[in-house]
DNA sequence: GTTATGCATAAATCTTCCTTATGCATAAGG
DNA sequence: CCTTATGCATAAGGAAGATTTATGCATAAC
């Protein structure tokens, strides 16, 4: 078909030349010197076989098949200028945060407003997703994942460890008397029995190998859930203190015992893609968020430890 | 207005890579490796601030940014190839040699249709010229000029001295009883008084200082013209043997005097643009016209001197 | 005539792009 | 389930090519 272009900085040169008709002021538009551009344009002449400019004295002027190529290939250019315009500019005043449901729920949902206060030339949007779902396939600027490690070879920051400790209503706690002992937990409806946290948690409290029904582990991805389930008087949630922070404050939640489980390397992590790395909307809510964290003292020591 | 476009290599590889949805493919359409398109791909990116593509485990797909760029970029290669696809065709088949008045209708009316016959996939377009205009501005992809040295920077072959001597037709020379002499010529009327050839002439035949009366010079663009004069027997003219061959042969003209003048440097050259260098067609014709001329045993000893 | 402008050219440098070599992850195939 | 093949990522080294600097030349402007 179509054969190969020739040089693309001869291609590009030539654009400029022809498009203002003097080899100094293109230099100077391409940031390069009038020598640059002249031996650029010799370049393509010869690959091409025909002159491309007159040169006269003073000024040079296109020959006639300077003329006829010079208009396609403005124009292509403008296209090319146009179509990285628009994806750039788009790109600048929208910021996708794909995160997690608890996270959205629980952390961004009160507090984003402050992100966009600050920076009102940014808009957001959150695309919440649940515990199966990827980040790499989101199509968002960053995410904000729970629990495992973010993808391979993006960019990401430990944001909060995921620490857990049962949870319930006051009003579920004094049914049997108040609960004093991990095992008086056990005598409570338990809101989501398949949670792994739940083994390790009472592993941790003492009690080794507890016998929970076998249900399908829903994971983070619903802790908003379940915390709801709990205040409602439902039953007991594995649930990370920070995020419930609320509703402890109210009452509507009560901790009641003092031990906290944790497994290495889960925590909400903030992540994206190494070509994100220098976009400023995404290192402007990457600092927020985390001056945000340090802030509220939650924010974990290897935060800092990303591919900057 | 709009920013200056990242670097065209990396939207090169971009666009092979959007096309064809691999960078192993796009590599080996752009004759490079894959690991350089990655890297492209990846300065891209980099330099735009988001992904363009989604690296899935043995495909890669385009992120919507990605698509929304790929539409663009891809149109407007398309366009550039296209416009570069069409310049060189047109090229390739259709040669414009401009050439001086004299040697077009003496020399390439009678020879050309050898070249065309063993090139028939070239069309050729004569642009005669006189001796006013300038090679440069033609057009051309080659040019034939007569006199004087061709334009600074071009490869150029000296053709055919310009040598010249006095040609009438037999029945002038009769008039006066045949012409024995230079002083004979001086008793009939010349075509071109003003034609410093003539001076030159006299003074090499020992006719120092010749009186001619001061009419504008019209040189050798008009060769041809004034032998049509000549022959009608209007007067004597100053001409170049070579190109009044067939008019010698045929009796039309006598050349009576033996002594042939010259300018140093004055000559027909072929010339063109160094850019015309490696055309197929220029060379092809270059080859032609020093191998007829060669035949001829009129070819300058200089021919082979040019920028090569 | 003098000056200033704009392009051409050559040599040297330096950037950038590309290749080679390797690793890694996953899909395919036995 | 294990092996093989495919496709992309990455690092280091090298080669090609672009750019600058310095200069020349021609002509237009003053």
């Amino acid at each position: 078909m179509h054969n190969a272009l020739p040089s693309l900085p001869a291609i590009r040169a030539f654009e400029a030349a022809a498009r203002l008709l003097s080899f100094t002021k293109a230099g100077s538009e391409l940031g390069m010197t009038q020598a640059a551009v002249s031996y650029q344009i010799k370049l393509l002449e010869e690959k091409l076989g025909f002159p491309l400019f007159h040169r006269n004295a003073r000024r040079i002027e296109l020959t006639d098949k300077g003329k006829q190529l010079s208009l396609k290939v403005i124009d292509a250019f403008e296209a090319l200028r146009e179509a990285f315009y628009d994806v750039r500019n788009e790109n600048d005043t929208l910021l996708v945060v794909s995160s997690n449901t608890t996270f959205a729920l629980n952390w961004l949902a009160t507090r984003l407003v402050h992100f966009q206060l600050a920076n009102p030339d940014i808009a957001i949007r959150i695309v919440p997703y649940g515990p199966a779902a990827r980040p790499e396939f989101l199509n968002s600027d960053v995410s904000i994942s729970a629990c495992y490690a973010p993808p391979k070879g993006w960019c990401h920051h430990r944001l909060v460890d995921a620490t857990f400790t049962p949870m319930l209503s006051p009003e579920l706690a004094e049914t049997i008397g108040g609960v004093h002992s991990a095992e008086d937990i056990l005598r409570l409806p338990l809101i989501d029995p398949g949670d792994p946290w739940w083994k390790i948690w009472f592993d941790k409290a003492g009690i080794k190998d507890v016998d929970l029904s076998n249900r399908p582990a829903t994971r983070m991805g619903s802790q908003a859930l379940e915390a709801n389930r709990a205040i409602a008087g439902q039953g007991a949630g594995i649930l990370t203190p920070y995020f419930c922070k609320h509703a402890l404050e109210n009452g509507l939640l009560v901790q009641p015992i003092d031990i906290l489980a944790s497994i290495d390397d889960e925590a909400w992590y903030l992540s994206y893609p190494p070509a994100n790395k220098k976009s400023r909307k995404v290192r402007l809510f990457r600092d927020w968020i985390l001056t945000e964290l340090q802030k509220d003292g939650v924010l974990a020591e290897q935060a800092q430890k990303y591919n900057a």
